[in-house]
DNA sequence: CACTTGACCTGTCCGC
DNA sequence: TGCGGACAGGTCAAGT
């Protein structure tokens, strides 16, 4: 599900709620989305209280006083959802101020897979449909070291992060789809498939293309197009396209902009176009066959 | 080694 | 209405 917009979006929620918060209890309901031994957590998450919340490609990382953090990773269907104090029926509603915006309902519900309580009375959901996403505590000195981290590419709204970094990253991987490039997340982090679909028609450039047939204008082009995308939809809140919710269980906004992205059938708001679905790299991609060509 | 495909899970939608 | 199959925003391991 969440993609790098989705992810900043909850870091940047979570960032104004958790700091200060002492962990009371956590009630682990699925073993493998927090497999992490009841003794650690007990002795390193147990009355410790967080200290700061940071995200590294899609991974968000919540420090804690006990120089441990949470690593959490959502996958296609993870959801973090805060509450406050519970309500005189025992279970907590969301959505009262933004009714058309939310996607939650009384919590916790069939998909909560660990709950987080503090000691001021709220609870952290980590809601997971699909399983795929975990979190796991790990001494915040080692993080860097998971194998994940030692891996990943720049992140791409970085200042460092330039187009030159970005052709000499790409060019490692000369005969790929440059959409299963977008998606390796050791040459660039947080690209998934919306935006990869997005930045792509953006560029105007066809998601099988070589790597090595992109001239410098087209990375150039397509590099300035993911920055955009990128912070277009954190200034959204992210994309709703099923599960996606932020801290308080509302949707993001950012697919009302969407240009391709699920919008086969539609025309193509440049040149009228009807937008088309196809598979590259495995995964459903959408184009503009008029201005997405292969040669460039 | 570079690249592609299947697996991990649950739920939904679509065609028959 | 029921049932099978395809598909869903991500990453690994195993395959070619």
């Amino acid at each position: 599900m969440p993609e790098l917009p989705e992810v900043e979006t909850i870091r940047i929620g979570l960032s104004t709620l958790l700091p200060g918060l002492a962990v009371r209890a956590v009630d682990v309901g699925n073993a493998k989305s927090f497999p992490n031994e009841p003794s650690v957590t007990g002795t390193y998450l147990i009355g410790a209280y967080i200290v700061g919340v940071r995200r590294r490609a899609k991974v968000l990382l919540i420090e804690l006083s006990t120089a441990y953090s949470l690593v959490i990773h959502l996958k296609m269907t993870g959801q973090l959802v805060f509450v406050g104090p519970r309500t005189d029926k025992g279970e907590v509603r969301f959505g009262a101020g933004h009714p058309s915006n939310s996607l939650v309902g009384a919590l916790p519900d069939r998909s909560t897979r660990v709950v987080v309580t503090f000691t001021s009375g709220a609870k952290l959901f980590f809601n997971d449909q699909r399983k795929f996403g975990w979190m796991r505590l790990i001494p915040t000195s080692e993080v860097p070291t998971i194998d994940f981290f030692k891996t990943v590419g720049p992140e791409p709204l970085e200042p460092t992060f330039t187009w030159q970094l970005f052709r000499e990253r790409l060019w490692r991987r000369q005969k790929r789809a440059i959409k299963a490039a977008l998606l390796d997340q050791t040459i660039v982090a947080g690209v998934g498939n919306i935006y990869a679909d997005e930045s792509l028609w953006a560029a105007k450039i066809h998601p099988e293309t070589r790597v090595g047939e992109l001239s410098d204008a087209a990375v150039r082009r397509l590099h300035t197009a993911l920055i955009a995308v990128l912070q277009l939809s954190i200034s959204m809140g992210g994309s709703t396209d099923r599960n996606y919710v932020d801290v308080h269980g509302r949707k993001g906004s950012y697919l009302q902009f969407a240009n391709v992205f699920r919008r086969e059938g539609q025309d193509c708001p440049r040149c009228g176009t009807r937008i088309i679905k196809m598979r590259v790299a495995g995964r459903g991609t959408h184009i503009c066959p008029t201005c997405q060509r292969k040669a460039r």
